[in-house]
DNA sequence: AGAAACCCTGTAGCCGCTACAGAGTCAAGC
DNA sequence: GCTTGACTCTGTAGCGGCTACAGGGTTTCT
């Protein structure tokens, strides 16, 4: 299998591919005589595991160790927990972030409904109270 | 006011008050005989709107074109509500696609709960299994 | 035979900072 | 007056996770 191929049944990009070998996460692969990489099933397992990973949006640094895991069966899980907890720990606290931020952005929205100029955008104004360090909308206390 | 004042007194990095004026974000202020920035009260008041928009989690290009809006009090004001509009669809869109992670992590996460051998470890077998196209428990179809 | 599609390496760009290196400047304490 | 430390300057490189070239070679289809 070409690296075409490759990319093609687990819908990465080519050049991803590359980068993920040069960054360690995928094992070198065999060359044909004119250079071109070769891979065989291992390869293709090992790509969709880190595209699965990445789905869950663990960092590279996170799968690479989940990978050295797989290499080693014998080794105690106990590390993976953690480093699964983690990932749910900087879910959650984005999620809760973003909520907050939704919320923001709607308040803010409330303030200019139809356009005019922007002298009078109640948009621009809770921007530039904020700028004074006074109690805006979006950004209200709670 | 020097660089340190300003960055202090809206709680930014001095780096990042330098890099948003070689974005052309913040205008060049004068400077002293030795070189240092002087900054008055409008660059202040600017920089808070800039990290206003940012803790909006706006890119810096739509900062750069509400700081526009700004600039020109007469104009029309529908583009900025189309910006606003903009980001919460962004945040909304953001905010499911984390929501769906939450559940796929903590399904992930059910698959092992005390430390054992990496070879029978749940999640570790989830992955890999995902590698192989079979269903797994945190991208199950619903 | 020629065109299109693939492959190669290497480098630069994206975002929004952050972190240096290497230098100059300034105020306070001894 | 001299050192120490805090501040400032410019310029460059790094982060993550790709993505997009440039400039070449190879294969495959027509």
């Amino acid at each position: 299998m070409r690296i075409g191929e490759l990319a093609g049944s687990t819908g990465v990009d080519v050049e991803t591919v590359r980068y993920y070998e040069k960054s360690g996460l995928l094992p070198p692969p065999a060359r044909e005589a004119n250079g071109y990489r070769t891979y065989g099933k291992t390869h293709l397992e090992r790509l969709a595991f880190i595209r699965h990973c990445r789905a869950l949006d663990m960092p590279l640094a996170d799968v690479t160790r989940l990978l050295n895991f797989v290499d080693r069966p014998a080794s105690d899980c106990g590390d993976i927990n953690v480093l699964v907890d983690q990932q749910i720990g900087r879910v959650k606290a984005r999620l809760k972030s973003m909520r907050a931020l939704e919320k923001q952005l709607t308040a803010l929205r409330r303030q200019c409904s139809e356009p005019h100029s922007t002298k009078e955008c109640g948009i621009l104004h809770e921007l530039v109270s904020a700028a004074h360090g006074e109690a805006c909308a979006c950004h209200a206390e709670h």
